[in-house]
DNA sequence: CCCCAGGCGTCCA
DNA sequence: TGGACGCATGGG
């Protein structure tokens, strides 16, 4: 049985060899990651992409402007996104936080230590979104657990199915050293093999560069 | 036709 | 506290 710390280490250096650099989230500003992190819950990226073109097409990819534009407006142009109701007062609640608690600026989060309370009380914020902005977005040190963490973990017998977001957030925190460039690698390693091989619904990963990992 | 996608709040036991 | 359900578009 080897040790958690050092199968958690293998893997990284596995996945990074076998897929390289994702360059992941690269949102031309911290305040357009943000918005991504808001619009990409439970929605394909694709989709959310339309919808981020959008707001930047029609000049409001700006706190200040954002916030200042109609609701059913702003809704309208993150229609493709889904959910654009939900979506439209989510987004205006993080922007109303931002407004009052940092002057609207979204980098300032990553100087405050209670950044991740403040952004867990925003309705329509959780666990996986705050901590996507203050990893993406502002560059603080906290691994983002997602549904590919779950899945791709749980599937190599690495974490038990009922694991909780935070059971897999502290896993790879207590295991790794607290480096916002490994944690966005790591993560964007994860997504990528779960969608390339770790698929629904497949009980075997044909070709899975993580098939060592069962018999470790 | 089906299932899925980088969640979250609400409701109810 | 934890499991079902609604939210909605777009792709395979």
């Amino acid at each position: 049985m080897v040790k958690t710390r050092e199968l958690l280490r293998e893997i990284y250096r596995v996945l990074n060899d076998a897929y390289g650099d994702q360059r992941w989230w690269p949102g031309e500003t911290p305040l357009e990651v943000a918005v991504g992190a808001i619009l990409t819950q439970n929605t394909a990226w694709p989709n959310v992409a339309k919808a981020v073109a959008n707001i930047k097409d029609a000049g409001l990819m700006d706190a200040r402007k954002l916030l200042a534009a109609p609701p059913a407006y702003l809704a309208a142009l993150i229609r493709p996104a889904g959910y654009y109701n939900v979506k439209t007062r989510r987004l205006r609640a993080f922007l109303e936080m931002v407004a009052r608690d940092f002057g609207g600026d979204v980098t300032a989060l990553a100087n405050a230590p209670d950044a991740r309370a403040r952004l867990l009380r925003v309705k329509g914020v959780g666990p996986e979104t705050a901590d996507s902005i203050l990893l993406y977005a502002c560059g603080v040190p906290t691994f983002v657990v997602d549904a590919y963490t779950h899945r791709v973990l749980s599937r190599h017998g690495l974490a038990d199915d009922d694991a909780t977001y935070d059971d897999l957030k502290e896993l790879f925190e207590r295991n790794l050293p607290a480096d916002a460039r490994l944690f966005n690698q790591y993560h964007a390693l994860l997504v990528r093999v779960g969608k390339d091989r770790c698929r629904p619904r497949e009980p075997r990963c044909a070709g899975c560069p993580l098939e060592f990992v069962s018999r470790s």
